[in-house]
RNA sequence: GGGCCCGUAGCCCAGCACGGAUAGGGCGUCAGCCUCCGAAGCUGAAGUGCGAAAGCUCAGAGACCGUGGGUUCGAAUCCCACCGGGCCCGCCA
């Protein structure tokens, strides 16, 4: 997009301007004024020369700038240039040119998505347990991965997303106890998801249950073994059960607007064979090594020279743990190990393309999975010292490929005290945990409910006479947008503290404020005669502040993404979106489109609104935050 | 005991990767704005100057950026220590 070109200009005026004013290897670089009154552009890169050379910054900029001016001359966009005393250059655009141009090319569908060249990349996420409902925690995991798969494919990465399916640990052994050994009926009753039957009820009732009857955990490494035997009454019952769970719970990311290329499942890696393989190089290295006395006798153990400790990896009855599991599934993404896997479709009633699923047997190859460049995981922050092992494991199989393999962790959900009395629990702090094992969570479903409730209320209120029908998928996308942008917009470091509450906040800084934004802009498109049209005279016009400022804000998404890609934080895009909207609305508080008296300059307008309006859909779309042209 | 993360207005957050020009938003509070394209929005908050007035002009609420040191011409940003909060360190996953 063209304000990177104009930055790409900038950089190198002031590479030829330091060597013409005799600084040949000045680094060179640029930020964005504080105030646009300074400039479009600046650099520091005099008060940094001044240092070294002993001068005056002020000076030094003068210097500089005298011979930045005559270079300008040449560049397309690169209007003026001006030193400014404190020793920073401020560059200003060519205004009507930049505009004209931004215009255009937004106008002709590019909104600065790369094509192609990019790398082949494995985004992991949403990886939830099939014993439970989606609670707002995996939420969050689901909507930083699917933004992330969203971003990288922007930036021209061909990406694979990636859902890993335990359906072999504890945690399903615990339902199929349940309806082995409590009695506890398979179908949950009418009209409540299965997901959530099992969650909920059947879940939560059998943690009770081994508390108050320590017998009935031996039933569940019972189970667990069948499973892993893989054949047999209660393994083939426990797929049967495990694909309900998994259909109900896919039913919610997708009405979250998430999609997935291939379910992994845990049960198949196993069977694959791909450890053993991997267990014996690591032998043969001896970087495992076998216990025979201590505390871990009769297990195989990863020493950690550092710390002094030891991870075991292999328990003594001779099953594996679960980073033995991690480790050939983290193999096989980055391509270390030949690919034991057919593929086969899983789901064809996926919005956003075909489902497929790993299979051992019977499942053609005709597409391919894994062996990628990049593989990024995304996976909460107490799982950051088993992904550590697991790098470290990786760089031994071949050294530098834990570079290939980059753990996007975030932090947890809590829920407020306020939310969490709420639900019926007694909280200590001004905070609790979520725990699907107390029955304390949110689910993300029932947040969504609630969210859609209230949107169909606003929604009824400003539009009385459309059909119910309209009224429900405006609020449905209102209700994901909100949700979506919530959990998106914060840093991944930090904790959210859930309020249900404030959560059903539609206004500020919000999901619900950038649909009503895309909304007022269509309306203008609509009720204005006139046709969106933009030349060099016309863009000549377009002089107003808020014009400028929307121009320059659209023209920076490809920015905002390439950042966002690079640190693997779509909350970038979140900022850029909710920046590019109040610019928006600037803009259409103040200047007149309709009523403008100047047919040329009203085109001219409209053709803005119409650019920055397709520019804020699309970075919407990054978010998975639905866009509708009026709610 | 070892390690990771967080600490910015009454509350919630951005800015920190790459040190730089007046630290940005949102919620809440108070006061305004729908016979100008959608009020899910926007504007304003002690005041100053001009004017009969509409209005214009300049200014503008709330922050010792957890604390203390250090590096630097310059630190919210880098380094060290400390304080407060969360998490991890299992033959659970």
């Amino acid at each position: 997009m063209k304000f990177l070109e104009f930055q790409g200009e900038v950089e190198e005026v002031i590479a030829q301007a330091c060597k013409a004013a005799g600084y040949k290897d000045a680094a060179v670089e640029v930020s964005l004024p504080p105030n646009d009154s300074y400039g479009d552009l600046s650099s520091a890169v005099p008060i940094r020369l001044a240092k070294e050379s002993g001068k005056k910054p002020g000076d030094m900029a003068v210097a500089i700038a005298s011979k930045a001016m005559e270079l300008a001359k040449k560049s397309r966009y690169v209007g003026g240039v001006s030193p400014h005393r404190g020793g920073y250059l401020n560059f200003t655009l060519n205004r009507s040119r930049f505009i004209a141009d931004s215009i255009s090319e937004i106008s002709s569908g590019d909104l600065g998505a790369t094509k192609g060249k990019g790398k082949l990349v494995a985004v992991e996420h949403t990886n939830v347990n099939p014993n439970k409902a989606l609670h707002i925690g995996h939420a969050r995991n689901l909507v930083l991965g699917d933004s992330l798969v969203r971003v990288m494919r922007y930036l021209g990465h061909q990406v694979q997303a990636l859902n890993y399916v335990d359906d072999s640990g504890a945690q399903v052994a615990d339902i199929i106890v349940g309806f082995k050994f409590l009695g506890l009926p398979d179908e949950g009753p009418a009209g409540v998801k299965y997901d959530v039957y099992c969650g909920d009820s059947v879940y939560a009732k059998v943690n009770q249950e081994y508390v108050k009857n320590p017998a009935l955990k031996e039933k569940q490494s019972y189970v667990l073994k069948e499973i892993e035997k893989g054949s047999g009454e209660i393994a083939e019952y426990t797929r049967g059960i495990v694909r309900k769970i998994l259909e109900a719970q896919l039913a919610t990311c997708w009405r979250m607007g998430a999609a997935y290329d291939l379910l992994n499942w845990e049960s198949q890696l196993v069977h694959s064979k791909m450890w053993d393989g991997i267990f014996e190089s690591l032998k043969k290295m001896g970087y495992v090594r076998y216990q025979d006395s201590g505390e871990n006798k009769g297990c195989w153990v990863i020493p950690d020279p550092e710390s002094g400790e030891e991870k075991v990896v292999v328990r003594s009855d001779g099953t594996v743990v679960y980073v033995a599991k991690d480790i050939p599934y983290a193999a096989w993404k980055v391509g270390l190990i030949p690919d034991p896997f057919g593929y086969e479709v899983f789901s064809r009633d996926q919005p956003g393309g075909v489902l497929y699923s790993t299979a051992l047997a019977g499942g053609k190859s005709h597409v391919h999975f894994g062996g990628v460049e990049l593989a990024v995981s995304v996976i909460d922050t107490r799982q950051s010292y088993l992904q550590r092992i697991v790098a470290k494991v990786l760089d031994r199989l071949h050294e530098g490929s834990s570079r290939r393999y980059l753990h996007r962790s975030y932090e947890v959900v809590a829920l407020s005290k306020k939310t969490a009395t709420a639900l019926g629990f007694q909280i200590e702090g001004e905070f609790a945990h979520m725990s699907g094992r107390k029955g304390l969570y949110v689910n993300a479903d029932t947040m969504l409910d609630r969210l859609k409730e209230k949107a169909v209320e606003e929604t009824k209120k400003r539009n009385p006479s459309d059909p119910d029908h309209w009224v429900a998928d405006v609020a449905e996308a209102v209700a994901v947008a909100a949700l979506r942008y919530e959990l998106l917009k914060q840093d991944p470091d930090k904790m959210i503290v859930f309020d249900m509450e404030d959560a059903l906040q539609f206004q500020g800084d919000t999901g619900p404020y950038l649909l009503y934004t895309y909304a007022r802009a269509r309306r203008i498109l609509d009720k204005t005669e006139g046709k969106p049209r933009i030349d060099p005279e016309t863009a000549a016009k377009l002089t107003r502040p808020e014009e400028v400022r929307l121009a320059k804000k659209m023209s920076m998404l490809d920015m905002s993404a390439m950042t966002a890609g690079e640190f693997l934080s779509p909350k970038e895009i979140a900022r850029f979106s909710h920046e590019l909207a109040v610019s928006f609305n600037d803009f259409y508080e103040r200047v007149p489109v309709n009523k403008e008296a100047d047919a040329d300059l009203r085109d001219a307008r409209l053709s803005l609104v119409d650019a920055s309006s397709r520019v804020l859909a699309e970075s919407m779309r990054l978010m998975g935050v639905p866009v509708r042209d009026r709610i």
